[in-house]
DNA sequence: TTAAGATTACTACGTAGTGTAGTAATCGAT
DNA sequence: ATCGATTACTACACTACGTAGTAATCTTAA
């Protein structure tokens, strides 16, 4: 029972970075990515955030001296997948085919996905 | 551009009553409708939720003397999809394919959902 | 026609989540 | 022994949520 409680936006782009690099990651590491790409926030700023992760039971930390290296519990593949299961369940009884169906209806689907989706298929 | 913000737990409840029961609805109603079922709403507690969902996009408000009508502006089929391409967009850069090809390969596919599936674009 | 009841608008309030960071404790290196 | 890095704990403003009190207002029945 991987429990993993949702994730926010920022929470999210700190896994993706970390998902992105090869993992045990540490706080400055993370630092200095984000610093690169313009974030400029403090170091207790990332840390309390890889608090909450761990809370969350999305990263587990392992103490190395006076730092945490931190590791995923869970890859972003599987994070999506749970998500992607809830609203399933929360809006389709929990079946694709209903979403499928549901998209259709709509009108949502380009004739292109269906040729991909179509073809996918054939190929099952 | 019908925007229409997302709705919690409780104001989608609201929702589905209202959506399950021919429109033009009064908060009197809808406030027998949950006493029916065992919620035991202040009057004005429904009026928040009404208000709310009017401000959120999600209702229509037309009084009628000392009543307000109100009336979805928005399918449930129509929200459901809203939702729906949220996920698709945030999780699967808005292709139906790689989340098809997501639960493939996380095994969350049964065979059943295959069969389903494969009938079904087979057919279209 | 006036009082009673229904309905709504406005305001409130505790709880929780979020983004951000200050402070203080601690641990390793000089 | 001290200094700098890193973390843990605490804080704080802001938003959403569920719930409802109060007060204003309109409808209706006596």
């Amino acid at each position: 029972m991987t429990q993993i409680q949702k994730l926010s936006d920022t929470e999210m782009e700190l896994m993706e970075a970390i998902w992105a690099c090869t993992p045990p990651v540490t706080s400055t590491e993370l630092l200095r990515m984000f610093a690169q790409k313009g974030k400029a926030w403090k170091a207790q700023t990332i840390s309390t955030f890889l608090s909450r992760l761990v809370d969350k039971g999305a990263l587990a930390a392992t103490r190395d001296g006076r730092t945490n290296r931190y590791v995923p519990r869970i890859s972003p593949e599987d994070y999506k997948l749970l998500e992607t299961q809830h609203v399933l369940d929360g809006l389709y009884q929990g079946s694709v085919k209903n979403l499928i169906a549901a998209m259709y209806d709509g009108d949502k689907l380009s004739d292109q996905d269906i040729a991909d989706l179509k073809k996918w298929f054939s190929e099952k």
